[in-house]
Formats: structure tokens, sequence, C-alpha cells
RNA sequence: GGAGGGGUGCCCGAGUGGCUAAAGGGGGCAGACUGUAAAUCUGUUGGCUUACGCCUACGCUGGUUCGAAUCCAGCCCCCUCCA
């Protein structure tokens, strides 16, 4: 095992908060394995490079050697929404939560030891508890204490409505930290009142309060709004390399430097070498380059990584089309299909007006030749269609 | 329980009887320029349509009217103050 500094370096790595640093230091003495919490929504079983960010962390903890307790929060997942800024989300079934949490675990192993992590479900205590336990938890808490978390601040000055149950969340997300005797949890910087919760409840049940270590939020791709699959602005890892690739070039140069320095192995040396080089009139699209083939070599291979940069600058350098279209089968019906029609069972566009807006603006591309014509039929056969840059189809028309 | 304010398109927000598929802004999308960056410019942004046009839409339900996002009634929801 390194020596102590080596570690804490290793852990403090990128994060946003270490707390509380000499308690920390006081259980990573006692050599033994840590306990370290991280809880996860039963919800959106897709991962994205925003979920990386802890997870890397959590990998690096278990190569010092601790055990990681992966947390799905299905009992919170399952009674609604507990953000209150979205509208409300459907609850889900027992068999969907075992469904998610087992996509959830595939994928999480790309990046988790399966050795040493231990998979928990917090309705395992949660559906133990009962009317009188729950007030008692209540009742460590006041509501001025409650609204000093950010969210309920806002929304509270802001007239914005919180229901009661809200209020209960951190309770219990404090709780299943109790439940488990975490040393260690680890959350994004927008979860540390949540965090801290488990903080003064495991004192309230006798227990030593676990450390909180907090990692920075990754920005999407729009550079604004936390990276999420519901805003659609995510890089999944699971996706194609090209995808990756092409997603990670299109980040801009400002926001590239966050994603370099939470998502990058590189030592961080390197990484001020490259800010140097930029700041002396280095191209920044070769670093994206050298970043994105970093991130697609994790999730695929260095060959896949080669092979998302030749196709990238064939695609975007030579105007060429991709080699890996989707492929789509439409049936034309009396011999032909108009060209709307066509786009919108392809996928490519969302309805037919969509489809003849593409067409009046030029975005609409057949076997690389620009359609301007909005009547166009078309017969059996095999054509590649495009709009725009990115959305592309080979698509067969048969009778 | 009482009093008041409010619910408009992806978001914010204007609109108090026809000129409203609904101003303006943001965001998105497409095009130009580029490094699928930024900035800038142009167009576009409910659905079905080659087009003409048609249909659906301003919390919900019903009503008044030739005509309603706009007026009336009931209901649902949100916020504020008082208790």
């Amino acid at each position: 095992m390194p020596k102590m500094n080596d570690a804490l370096a290793i852990i403090k790595r990128g994060c946003d908060e270490l707390l509380i640093e000499q308690e920390l230091v006081e259980k990573l003495k006692s050599g033994r394995p840590l306990r370290v919490k991280a809880g996860f929504d039963p919800t959106a079983p897709d991962l994205h490079l925003g979920h990386t960010v802890l997870l890397n962390k959590l990998r690096q903890l278990q190569e010092l050697g601790h055990q990681v307790l992966f947390l799905i929060g299905d009992f919170t997942g399952m009674i609604g929404d507990p953000t209150g800024k979205s509208a409300t989300r459907p609850p889900l079934t027992e068999t969907q939560v075992q469904e998610n949490a087992r996509s959830y675990q595939d994928q999480v192993f790309k990046i988790l030891k399966p050795g040493q992590t231990e998979v928990v479900f917090n309705s395992t205590w949660m559906s133990k508890l009962d009317a009188a336990a729950l007030i008692r938890l209540a009742a460590t808490h006041t509501v001025a204490r409650m609204l000093e978390r950010d969210d309920f601040n806002k929304r509270y000055k802001g007239n914005q409505p919180i229901a009661i149950h809200e209020f209960l969340y951190p309770l219990l997300q404090g709780y299943d930290s109790v439940e488990l005797k975490a040393d260690l949890e680890l959350g994004g910087t927008d979860q540390k009142f949540n965090l801290l919760m488990g903080r003064e409840l495991q004192k309230h049940f006798g227990q030593a309060p676990q450390c909180i270590l907090t990692m920075p939020l990754l920005e999407g791709l729009d550079g604004v709004n936390k990276m999420s699959k519901s805003l659609g602005n995510y890089v999944g890892i699971a996706e194609s390399p090209q995808e990756i690739f092409g997603k990670l070039m299109s980040v801009s140069d400002v926001l590239m430097w966050k994603y370099i320095e939470l998502l990058s192995f590189e030592p961080l040396d390197v990484i001020r070498q490259w800010k140097s080089d930029v700041d002396n009139g280095a191209n920044p699209r070769n670093i994206k380059v050298r970043f994105a083939q970093e991130i697609v070599a994790r999730f695929h291979s260095a060959a896949a990584a080669e092979l998302a940069l030749a196709d990238f600058e064939a695609r975007f350098q030579k105007g060429a089309i991709p080699d890996d279209l989707p492929e789509v089968s439409l049936q034309c019906q009396g011999g032909e299909l108009a060209i709307a029609q066509m786009l919108k069972q392809a996928g490519l566009v969302a309805s037919t007006s969509e489809a003849l807006r593409m067409i009046d603006q030029g975005g609409v591309r057949l076997d690389g030749e620009k359609v301007s014509d909005k009547g166009l039929k078309l017969g059996a056969g095999v054509v590649v269609a495009q709009v725009g840059k990115r959305k592309f189809a080979r698509v067969t028309l048969y009778m």
C-alpha cells in the first residue's frame, strides 16, 4: 500500500472537497479497508461520462485497498421524485428496479473491481422502517436546517413549492450511511448537504461519522447544465467509438479543459504542459483529439480510437459518408415513397413537417446530393440519406 | 378556515372578443464561415401536406357569441398573507 501522503494525494486529485481530512487520515492509519459508500438513482441505467467522474474515484479507492458499497436507491426511487425540479416521475416497479440495477452493474464493472464492490439496495432496511421510526428520524432535524440546503433555499425564496416528503429524502439518504456504517461517502458537489446528513445521523446513532468526498459535476456538452441523459447533453460509455469521439470533439475549447481535468488519467504535469502549449499558439483541436482518443480507448480499444479519428477526418474534413450507418428497410407502397415520409420513417426527422423544413433549408442529402425538391418520390433501391451534419441512414426501399 | 395573486408553445414571457399557430427573449435545429471549437450572419422552430389548404393548441369541463387564450360557471393545481 502506498504511503499515507501518496494515498491522500490520489484520493484528493480532482475532488471538490474532502471533509474532514484529518478524520480520514486517522481512518487510513488504522490500515483496515474502509467502507466507501456511493449512492445511485435506480432510474437511469445508461451510464455516461458524468457518472464516471465518481466511478473513477471509487476505482482509485479500490486500488488503495478499500471496499466500495454501491448503493442503489431503490426505495427512494419507488417513492418518487427527490429533486422536485423535474416533473413527478412515475414510480418504478420492483421488477423495473431490478432490471435497471442489473444493467447498472454490467456497465459499472467496466470501471469498478467486482471483488471489492458490494451492491446494496436501500429498500432492504428502508422497507422495515415504520412510521414511528420515521418520525424519530424526522425529529432529529429542524425545518430551518433543511432550508439551508441550497436547492430548498432557492425554491423557498423563489416561491416554488417544496413538498414535505422532500425533507425526508436527505434524512433517508443519511440513514443509509448509518445502516452501512460507512467510513467515507462520495457524491457530486450538489450532494454535499445529503452527505453531511449522513455524518449527523451517524453521530446521532453513536457511530463515528463518515468522511465526505465531493466531486465536481461534469457539465454536459452544452457547457451549461450538468451532464444528464434527459437533457441529451451526455456522452454514454456504451456508445460507439465514432459517437464518443465526435461528441467530445464538439466540446468547446473552454469546456474541454474541465473535461480533461475530470476525465483524463494523464498526469497533472502533462495536462499543465498542454495548457501552456495552447497558450503559446498550439491548436486546441489537437489536444482535444488526443483526449477524445484516450476516452475512446478506455471504453473500447486503442485500435478503435485510431479508427474513430480516421473516420472523423474522412467524414468532416473530406465530407465522406461514414461506413457504420444505421440500416433501415422501408416498404414503399405503390412503388414509390415521398422523400418526407422516407426521412420520417427512417427516424432521421421527427415529423414530415420537419423533413420539409430541412429540405427547404438545404440540410437533406441523398447519396451526397443535396435535395431541393420537396415533392421528390423515391422508387425501390438503396440510398444513403443524410439530415444535417450528423444524422445518416442507409435506407433500403422495397416494394 | 379567510383574503389576494396566478396557471400561455421546450423554457421565460407578452397578449383582455376577430388582424393569434399566438409578440419578444432564451434554447434547439438547418445553412454560411470554421477546428463538428468560439464569435458572427441567415433561416427555421405544433401536426398532416409538392402546393392550395386542413386539423390540433393557451390548466380541465361546460356555457355565452357569427367568432374565445381573451367573457361567464364549476372544478383541479400553484404562490403569498392572515389564522
